[in-house]
DNA sequence: TTGTACGCGTTATCAT
DNA sequence: ATGATAACGCGTACAA
């Protein structure tokens, strides 16, 4: 590969005339062209780490994820690679597996390797994510979780369970149960599980069992065959998650259970599974795709020194499906 | 933060010995104790853009994939990043859009940023990337697409689709209809299809509808309720994808038709979803992360100049679940 | 407008 | 074992 000096040579200038050509631009036509010639014919294009070593900068973001396989990821990725991509910029992926100790590793990873900025998928954000904030002194942004002092573009979690409780109760169902998952997990585990217990507050005479399982659909299908096999049915299940509602129809279907009819489904998210299944699950989808475009251009104005708002609210949307019904008269 | 002519002063010593500390080694155990002292204490770690720049080289995979958010492609992805992190590489991932053009882009845009190989995971492969290919003279590995002279790794859709072909015909299933997608995708456009052809073939009194559909489940309902309407019906479904087997089961519920006891139901894929819808979908399990893994530690072998097959086929998995049945006596 | 000369942080060569 | 020095390819301050 061709480099500056052998351009020079060869278009009779000095470096520097062709490196003003290539940035700048103050150069005389006649020169312009003679060395727009040369570039042409050995297709010469910058070492772009002699110009990382220059600038001590690069156009590549760091986006960290915890991982790779979930349709929220996968959406966020592409709303993320979206703008990055059309600025010009790189997006360099690390997928640390859940390990909270590979997320702290990747910051001072992607720290090392000079990006210009980081995108942080966390699903919770400790003292050590807040010491590597501060070391680094690198924009970031962080999605999915709100962090005081960092830009952060989130779901509006709580207010998806608050919606969607509202939606449960107000057909009536007096005996529901949400099904969780553990609080380690701050947006899923505990804000959608506030939201719907506000909603539950605000009606008469309504009893709301809570239960965990995990981001599993299987576990779902196993815990919601238990909730179900016992003597005191729910006439309907909050699900925490899209997975795990189709896990809880799946065990209806097992356990011949009609839905809605014997029993009201609704979950989060707005998978496409929902729409997949009979019948559609009714679900609270929300916008990844949008969010992680969002994200990243509230990166890029950062790096650009531009104001940002502390904290931007993803917006969300009911998507009304088939499974979910008035409870039928019993007992 | 530091260089190594800093850490040199700092030590006392040239910046030579440094940098032969941090290599070869070759340093009195005295000066090698002063320097380990004076790196921890300001935590340096060399500039990569300064290696690189010397060794016009990096520890980096590009991986150029048609899309993001399918689950084959984040398990294939998933598995990269697990041989690849092992070995201390890191993964950059280009996403295309099942733009061609911009893969033949990305291919020549990742050789600008010299990484070390590439992974393409492509669906048809055409002379502009050939000639890519020779141009760039990179380490690559085709994954889910074989190609003369390039190393591959493949599933053997063909088989797929001859074992799905045989499971269905040999439990008496006469009218079939096969629900595949355009040829322009050679794996699973074409080899499967010509795998189930091919079985069909092996069998008495065989009538084989072949249709198509796209990639997307939402297509594949509409597709499923024509066919089903008809008139012709046929006694068995073979789908390309799990998405559209899971699209014609959701027909199927639309239309009221008993699966598997109207209409038996197999898809290709060995996704989650088709354990998740019900009934579970009887399909063939592709091992989409080993194969991943494997394409990577091609790659890395080749990187290393030793010897590598040219075509490794990824084994697969007949799972049987409870989509299909025997035919109903009619007519 | 153009050219000269230096520095970015490393590694490798060659003396010492 | 260690140190001085050149080279990697680029950008840029400065001089011409």
């Amino acid at each position: 590969m061709a480099s500056i000096k052998e351009i020079a040579e060869m278009s009779g200038v000095a470096k520097s005339t062709v490196s003003r050509y290539l940035n700048q631009g103050s150069v005389s036509e006649k020169t312009a062209e003679r060395i727009e010639k040369v570039i042409k014919k050995t297709g010469y294009s910058p070492n772009q780490f002699a110009q990382s070593l220059k600038a001590k900068k690069t156009k590549i973001i760091g986006v960290i994820i915890p991982r790779l396989n979930s349709n929220a990821m996968s959406e966020t990725l592409l709303g993320i690679d979206d703008v990055l991509q059309m600025n010009g910029f790189q997006m360099i992926i690390s997928n640390t597996n859940q390990n909270i100790d590979r997320e702290i590793e990747s910051i001072y990873s992607l720290a090392k390797q000079k990006v210009s900025g980081i995108i942080l998928a966390a699903t919770v954000i400790t003292d050590k994510h807040k010491r590597a904030f501060d070391e680094i002194s690198i924009p970031m942004v962080v999605i999915g979780q709100q962090v005081p002092g960092v830009p952060s573009v989130i779901h509006d979690d709580y207010q998806a369970g608050y919606c969607l409780g509202n939606y449960i109760f107000q057909r009536g169902h007096r005996f529901v149960t949400y099904l969780g998952i553990p609080e380690t997990d701050i947006s899923v585990g505990i804000k959608r599980k506030q939201g719907v217990i506000r909603a539950s507050g605000e009606y008469e005479n309504i009893v709301l069992n809570i239960e965990e399982t995990s981001f599993s659909s299987q576990d779902a299908v196993i815990m919601a065959k238990k909730i179900l096999a016992g003597k005191n049915q729910p006439t309907a299940i909050i699900a925490a998650t899209d997975n795990i509602a189709v896990g809880v129809l799946k065990a209806c279907c097992l356990l011949d259970i009609k839905v809605p009819e014997q029993l009201s489904i609704v979950g989060v998210g707005g998978d496409k599974i929902t729409d997949l299944v009979y019948p559609g699950i009714t679900t609270i989808k929300f916008f990844f795709r949008e969010a992680g475009g969002t994200a990243a251009k509230s990166l890029l104005k950062l790096l650009e020194h531009e104001q940002t708002q502390e904290v931007i609210v993803s917006p969300y949307e009911l998507i009304e499906r088939f499974s979910v019904d008035k409870p039928q008269q019993k007992k």
